[in-house]
RNA sequence: GGAGGAUUAGCUCAGCAGGUUAGAGCGCUUGCUUGACAUGCAAGAGGUCACUGGUUCGAGUCCAGCAUUCUCCACCA
C-alpha cells in the first residue's frame, strides 16, 4: 500500500485498494477462539433482487461500526453476511421480465421457471453484496449465506416438521389476505393500508315476512352476490320484530336469514349489516357463529366466478375432497368473468333499475393493499397453512419482559408487545414457485397428509405409491425468521453455533420489527431455547432534504453509490452516523455530506502536516520521557475522550461518540495542539523530537478512535505513519489510562488558552490585524504558568513581547480580563478610552450578575443542605472566581479614570 | 379508536443518571494569501429549549395536561 500521502484527499483513489488489502489479509475472518469473547452480528439479508439504497447504507454502516469497534476491543467479532431469496418480490420481477418476452409462468412450467429464477439469482444475487463492499463492510464473506442454500433449507424443513408434529402448524380453510395480482395469499403483516376515496352505497333488501325494506350500507356492493345472511343486533329495538325473519337478496332473489350477532353495531349506519362470509373477515366469523353457508363469488385472480368455477367445485365435491369451511361457488351469471370493478358498475346499475339502490354517499376509508404491488387486497376464504401463534407469542413476550433481549431505544418494546399480544395465526403458505417448498405430500389414494423432510416412498397409511407434493411455497419470512441460527449451522450443533450463538446485536429499522424481529425471537426461543440476540438496535429511515420518504415514484432517492463515487464511503458513513440518535429518522442533504467530506479532508491535511515534520527523522510511535504542558494537555484530553467514546459506544450512542472524536480531532488536535507545537518543531534537539513523537502518538490514537466510523481514510493514513501491526483494523481501541491523566497540566494549559482567546477577541473587536503585533503585560498570580506559556502567547495572540508579573501599573492600555489574569495591551493610538470604559463596565455588569446568581444559590439554605457537596463546592469556587474577576475589572476601570 | 415520536439558533439536528454561561453543521457578519488544510484560520451575531401547570434547593432535561405535526397499529357494514 502507498506510503506517501498525495497532496489532496481523494477517496476514490484508494478506497477500493484498501478493501482489497483487508480481504487479502483475511482480517474479516472470525474463527471461534476460546480465549476471546464472541461478538456476533448477523446481517439482515438484503433481497437478491435489490440494489443498494441509502437505507441499506445506514443499516450496514451501523453494523460495521459496532463490529469494528468490538474487533478492536479484543472480541472475536463475527459479522455474518447473506442474502434473502425474497420469494414474492423476486418472483414478481421474474414474471414481469417474462411478460415482456410474452411468456407466462404457466407457459414455462414450474421446473423451467425455477431454473430461470436460479439463473436470476446467480446474476443479481452478487450485485448487492458487491455494492455493500463499497461501503467498507467488514463482514466475513467466507461465511456468506443465502436463505435458500442447502443449510438454510434444511433448517426450514426441520422447523416446519417440528412445528407440525407439535400441532403448531395446521392446514385449513380460513380467511386470508389475497392479492389478485400476485395471485397468492399474504400474511397480515404484508398488508399495507392506504386511504382511498370510496362510497357508501345504501341498498334495500326486502323482508320476506313483513314486506318492509331494510336499508344496508356497503362499500363493496359487488360482494352482495355472496351474501348469505343479514345481521342485526339482538338488543336493537328497531328490528326486534324481525328476529327469525328473512330477506330477499336482490338480483338473485335468494332467501337469506336475518341473524342476531354482536358484529352488528347499533350505533353504526342503519344497524343492519349484510353478511358475506367468503369475502370479509368479520363476516366470516359471523358465518362460523351462525353456521351460514360460505359462498364465493370471486375468482383468485379478481374476477366474478362463473360456470367453469362451479364445475371445478363440483368435481372436487364428487371426489369427496371438500374440506371444512370449503366455500361453495356461485355462478354469477351475467356478471361471470367480469373483474370486480366492472361487476360493481353492472350490479349497481341493475340494483338502481329495480329500485334497490337508495343512495350513494362519498366515503374515504383505508383499504388494505399488497405491500409488494399495492393491489387492493381481496379477503378470501382459502385453504392455507398456518402457524398457531398464541403458544409461540407468550414466551417471546416473556423473554423481552425479562430483558433477555433488550430493545434500543426501549420504547420499541411497546410496539413489540402490542403486536404479539394481538397476534393472529400466521398464514405461511404462498401460491408461488420461488421459495421453500412446503414439505408435505398427499396420498392420492387415501388422502393422507404426510409431513416430512424427505419425500416418502409410499403412503404410511395405505401403502399407496401415488403421492402428490404440496404445490405451495413458504412465506419468505419463514426462512428469515431462522436466520440467526440457521446461518450458524443449526440444526447441527456446530462449533460456530456453540460459540457464536446467541448472537449479540441485531441492527435493523423500525419498519421491519413485525416482519422479522418478532419472528426471529419466537422462532429462536422455540427452536434453540434461547433468544436469538441480546440487543435489538433500532434505527430510523433516511429521508430526503425535505423530510420525505425516499421513493421511486417521487424520484427523490439518493444513490449511495453515486455519493461514494463523489465524496467517498467514509464521508457517507460519517453523514449517516453523525447527529443520529437511535430510532430516529435522519435527513440526507448535500450540504451535510460536503461538511463530512470536509472533515475527512481536515484529517488528511493534519496528517500531511505530521508527515512534513517526521519524514526526515527517525520517529517512534511512543511517548517521550519528557512531556511538556501542551503534551500533557492533549494526552489528558485524548484520555478523557477515549473513555467517553467507549462509554457511548457501549450504550449504542454512536452519534455522540463520533461527535466527540470529531471535536477532539478538529478543535483540540488541529486547531490547538498542532499550532502549539509548531514552534518546538522548528527547534533543534530533543524538544522537537519529543514533539514529533507526541504528534505521531496522538495521531495514531485518533486514527484508531475514528476507524470504526471512517475505516478507509484511517487505514490509509495509519499505513503511512510509524505503527505496529498490519492494519489499524486490528489495533487496540484506545481506552482510559490513568498514567496519561495530567489534570494540573491540563489546567495550566487552559489558563493560557483562555488568555489567548481573550486577547484575540479584544483584537478582533478592535479590528487589529494579526500582522500588527503588540506587547502584552500579564498580571497574574500564576506567573510560572504564563512565563512558560510566553511562546504560545506570542504566536497565537500576536504578541511582540510578553512580560509577566504579579501586577503592573499601566495606564491607557487595552485591558483584557480572564478568570486567572489581567492582560494589558498597549495599543496607544487605537485605544478609545470611552469605548474601553464602556466595554469594561458592560463586562463588569455581566460578571456581577453571574456572581449574584451564584451567591443566590449559596444563600439558599435548601441548596446548600440538599445539593451534593461537589455541586456546592463547584458553585463556591465559581463565586470566588467571579469575585476575583470583578476585582480585576474594577481595578482596570480605576486605571482608566 | 389506540400507541409512539417530534417540537431547542434562519435551516438541519444533537444534548437530558436534573447541577456553572444550552451545543454542532450549514447559512449570516467581520478580519486574515498565519509554511497541513480557503474543503482553511480567528472573532462575532443569533435561542424566554412549543404552551400551561406540577415535583424539586434547582427543570430543554422528570410528571400531568394542551397545541401543532409525523409515524405505526386497529377499525370502518
Amino acid at each position: 500500500m502507498a506510503q506517501e500521502m498525495e497532496k489532496s484527499y481523494n477517496p476514490s483513489g484508494f478506497e477500493d485498494e484498501i478493501y482489497k488489502f483487508w480481504l487479502d489479509g483475511g482480517y474479516f475472518r472470525a474463527e471461534p477462539d476460546p480465549d476471546k469473547k464472541p461478538y456476533t452480528i448477523v446481517m439482515p439479508p438484503p433481497n437478491i433482487t435489490g440494489q443498494l439504497h441509502i437505507g441499506h447504507a445506514l443499516d450496514e454502516t451501523l453494523q460495521d461500526i459496532l463490529i469494528r469497534y468490538k474487533r478492536m476491543s479484543g472480541y472475536c467479532a463475527l459479522w455474518l453476511p447473506g442474502t434473502d431469496h425474497a420469494s414474492i418480490a423476486t418472483e414478481a420481477k421474474i414474471v414481469e421480465a417474462m411478460r415482456k418476452e410474452g411468456v407466462t409462468k404457466e407457459d414455462l412450467g414450474r421446473e423451467k421457471f425455477l431454473e430461470r429464477a436460479w439463473e436470476w439469482k446467480r446474476e443479481y444475487g452478487g450485485r448487492i453484496t458487491k455494492q455493500l463492499r463499497k461501503l467498507g463492510v467488514s463482514c466475513d464473506w467466507e461465511r456468506e449465506r443465502f436463505t435458500m442454500d442447502e443449510g438454510c433449507s434444511e433448517a426450514v424443513k426441520e422447523v416446519f416438521v417440528k412445528l407440525y408434529n407439535k400441532g403448531l402448524i395446521y392446514r385449513g380453510n380460513r380467511m386470508v389476505n389475497w392479492c389478485p395480482h400476485c395471485r397468492t395469499s399474504i400474511s397480515d403483516a404484508e398488508v399495507e393500508y392506504e386511504e382511498q376515496q370510496g362510497h357508501f352505497w345504501h341498498l334495500l333488501y326486502k323482508v320476506k315476512e313483513t314486506g318492509e325494506y331494510l336499508e344496508i350500507a356497503t362499500t363493496r356492493p359487488e360482494t352482495m352476490l355472496g351474501d348469505t345472511a343479514v345481521a342485526i343486533n339482538k338488543d336493537d329495538e328497531r328490528y326486534a320484530h324481525l328476529h327469525g325473519c328473512h330477506v330477499i337478496l336482490p338480483l338473485l332473489n335468494k332467501e337469506l336469514p336475518i341473524v342476531c350477532d354482536e358484529h352488528a353495531d347499533m350505533e353504526k349506519g342503519t344497524g343492519v349489516v349484510k353478511i358475506t362470509p367468503a369475502h370479509d373477515p368479520n363476516d366470516f366469523e359471523v358465518g362460523l357463529r351462525h353456521s351460514l353457508p360460505i359462498v364465493r363469488c370471486f375468482t383468485y385472480d379478481g374476477h366474478m366466478t362463473g360456470a367453469a368455477d362451479v364445475a371445478a367445485y363440483n368435481e372436487l365435491a364428487a371426489k369427496g375432497n371438500l374440506a371444512e369451511n370449503e366455500p361453495e361457488v356461485l355462478d354469477c351469471g351475467k356478471y361471470a368473468g367480469m373483474d370486480t370493478m366492472q361487476a360493481r358498475e353492472a350490479i349497481l346499475e341493475d340494483l338502481k333499475a329495480i329500485g334497490a339502490l337508495k343512495e350513494v354517499k362519498a366515503h374515504t376509508h383505508d383499504v388494505g393493499t399488497c405491500y409488494r404491488c399495492h393491489t387492493n387486497i381481496e379477503p378470501m376464504v382459502s385453504k392455507q397453512w398456518f402457524v398457531k401463534m398464541k403458544p409461540l407469542a407468550e414466551p417471546a413476550i416473556e423473554a423481552v419482559r425479562q430483558k433477555r433481549t433488550q430493545f434500543i431505544p426501549e420504547r420499541f418494546e411497546k410496539v413489540y408487545f402490542h403486536w404479539l399480544e394481538n397476534i393472529k395465526d400466521w398464514c405461511i403458505s404462498r401460491q408461488l414457485w420461488w421459495g421453500h417448498r412446503i414439505p408435505v405430500y398427499y396420498c392420492d389414494d387415501c388422502g393422507e397428509v404426510i409431513v416430512g423432510k424427505t419425500a416418502p416412498d409410499a403412503c404410511p397409511k395405505c401403502g399407496g405409491k401415488r403421492l402428490t407434493p404440496d404445490e405451495d411455497t413458504l412465506d419468505t419470512w419463514f426462512s428469515s425468521a431462522l436466520w440467526p441460527f440457521s446461518t450458524l449451522g443449526w440444526p447441527e450443533q456446530t462449533e460456530d453455533f456453540k460459540y457464536f450463538y446467541p448472537t449479540s446485536t441485531l441492527v435493523t429499522g423500525y419498519d421491519i420489527i413485525f416482519f422479522w424481529v418478532v419472528r426471529m425471537i419466537f422462532s429462536a426461543l422455540e427452536q434453540t431455547g434461547d433468544v436469538p440476540f441480546d440487543t435489538v438496535f433500532i434505527h430510523g429511515i433516511v429521508r430526503d432534504e425535505l423530510g420525505r420518504k425516499m421513493s421511486k415514484s417521487l424520484g427523490n432517492g439518493v444513490d449511495p453509490l453515486e455519493v461514494i463515487e463523489k465524496y467517498g464511503a467514509d464521508a457517507l458513513r460519517f453523514l449517516l452516523v453523525t447527529g443520529n440518535s437511535p430510532g430516529n429518522d435522519i435527513r440526507y442533504s448535500e450540504k451535510r455530506i460536503e461538511a463530512c467530506s470536509g472533515f475527512a479532508n481536515k484529517l488528511w491535511n493534519a496528517s500531511r502536516f505530521v508527515h512534513m515534520n517526521i519524514d526526515d527523522h527517525d520517529v517512534k510511535n511512543e511517548l517521550p520521557q519528557t512531556l511538556t504542558t501542551e503534551d500533557k494537555w492533549i494526552l489528558s484530553t485524548l484520555n478523557t475522550v477515549s473513555r467517553e467514546v467507549n462509554e457511548n459506544l457501549n450504550k449504542f450512542e454512536l452519534g455522540i461518540a463520533v461527535q466527540k472524536v470529531y471535536e477532539f480531532i478538529w478543535d483540540c488536535y488541529c486547531d490547538w495542539y498542532i499550532e502549539l507545537v509548531k514552534a518546538r518543531l522548528q527547534s533543534e534537539g530533543d524538544d522537537a523530537q519529543n514533539a514529533r513523537q507526541v504528534l505521531v502518538y496522538v495521531l495514531d490514537r485518533i486514527l484508531r478512535l475514528l476507524h470504526p466510523f471512517m475505516p478507509y481514510i484511517t487505514e490509509r493514513i495509519w499505513q503511512t505513519i510509524p505503527h505496529e501491526g498490519e492494519t489499524v483494523m486490528l489495533a487496540e481501541y484506545p481506552t482510559y489510562d490513568e498514567a496519561l491523566n495530567f489534570p494540573e497540566a491540563a489546567d495550566e494549559m487552559r489558563r493560557i488558552m483562555d488568555a489567548i482567546r481573550a486577547v484575540r477577541n479584544r483584537r478582533s473587536e478592535m479590528n487589529v490585524p494579526p500582522s500588527r503585533k503588540a506587547k502584552i503585560y500579564i498580571a497574574t498570580k500564576f506567573t510560572k504558568t504564563f512565563e512558560d506559556g510566553k511562546s504560545f502567547m506570542q504566536k497565537l495572540a500576536s504578541a511582540s513581547k510578553i512580560e509577566v508579573a504579579d501586577s503592573f501599573d499601566i495606564e491607557g492600555a487595552v485591558t483584557v480580563v480572564t478568570a486567572d489574569a489581567k492582560l494589558y495591551i498597549p495599543l496607544d493610538e487605537l485605544v478609545d478610552k470611552e469605548a474601553e470604559l464602556k466595554r469594561l463596565t458592560k463586562e463588569l455588569e455581566q460578571v456581577e450578575k453571574r456572581l449574584a446568581q451564584s451567591e443566590g444559590k449559596l444563600n439558599n439554605q435548601g441548596f446548600v443542605s440538599k445539593a451534593p457537596a461537589a455541586v456546592v463546592e463547584g458553585v463556591k469556587a465559581q463565586a470566588q472566581k467571579e469575585r476575583e474577576k470583578i476585582a480585576l475589572i474594577k481595578a482596570a476601570i480605576e486605571a482608566f479614570k
